[in-house]
DNA sequence: TTCGAGATGCGACTGATTTGCAACTGAATC
DNA sequence: GATTCAGTTGCAAATCAGTCGCATCTCGAA
């Protein structure tokens, strides 16, 4: 299940101006193309994108913005087991959260949505007295094709 | 349970030896400071304790023994969050993966053994043909003082 | 002991992210 | 529509984490 398509566009922007965050030429680029990924974006591949839609969007600002959408639990940061190199990922978040998993041979990302994953962290909430804002599971190892 | 001891001393080195990874020096200092660590360690704190038992230990032959660690399965990599900068953190690897919440508000960091756990990586082996080697779930939020 | 593969320190380097600052701009107000 | 200014931006430089090349050293097998 790849980044569904669950959401309905401009809804980052939305919820910007719910929240009385400033909307801006570069803001709105790079909102349209976290909205629009169909993958995992690295702060470069980001700019890169958002380059494409607002040529003066400067690298700062894609990381300023990052840091605000993260800020407002907007995107979720992922480092998908550092298979290449030391950067971070991003992805809008969704509904529900979801595992990742990632093949250390041939470097597939996998996405998986559990049950199981909900129920662990309601007992985290629970039994920890942990009020929780944002969770991440990132599995290495390998994937089917791989493993024989 | 913060990082419990139910390891004998010198056991990351008996392993090496069965593993013929050759020992050094400044690798034992190593080693020793991350068996008998109490708490999470970066990089740079690693190598400031390493080189009080031995001086000669260097910035790089850390960074080296950490991916060797690494590569062995014999410590896990956390972010934590990222609650101070970017970098990593590194504990020993125990018998049974334990998950790690990070309060957002007072930077406390506590771990949590579950079984639910291990039935949520039960199911991803089983239900994606996935087979895990390293698993990571890092949750942050508010603890429970935190909270009120 | 000898000896070579492998490990080390050092310093330079890369890649990722942050920062200070002067100039600009969104959007609220008139 | 013009005015206003707090918030935002691009740019260049800085910082931080981690890596690398290489000459030198050292572990440990023979
Ligand atoms: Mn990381
Ligand atoms: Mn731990
Ligand atoms: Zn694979
Ligand atoms: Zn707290």
């Amino acid at each position: 299940m790849p980044l569904p398509q669950t959401e309905m566009p401009g809804r980052l922007q939305a919820l910007f101006s719910e929240r009385g965050i400033r909307m801006t030429q570069q803001r709105r680029a790079i909102l349209q193309v976290m909205e629009t990924a169909t993958k995992h974006l690295d702060a470069a591949h980001l700019l890169r994108k958002a380059k494409r839609l607002d040529p003066s969007v400067d690298r700062s600002t894609v990381y300023r913005t990052l840091q605000l959408l993260k800020r407002h639990g907007l995107i979720d940061e992922l480092d998908l087991m550092h298979i290449h190199g030391e950067g971070h990922y991003y992805e809008r978040k969704l509904n529900r959260d979801h595992i990742h998993m990632a093949c250390l041979r041939c470097g597939k990302i996998m996405e998986f949505v559990s049950d199981i994953f909900d129920k662990l962290k309601g007992q985290v909430e629970k039994d920890c007295r942990f009020r929780i804002v944002v969770s991440r599971l990132e599995i290495g190892g390998y994937c089917a094709s791989c493993s024989k």
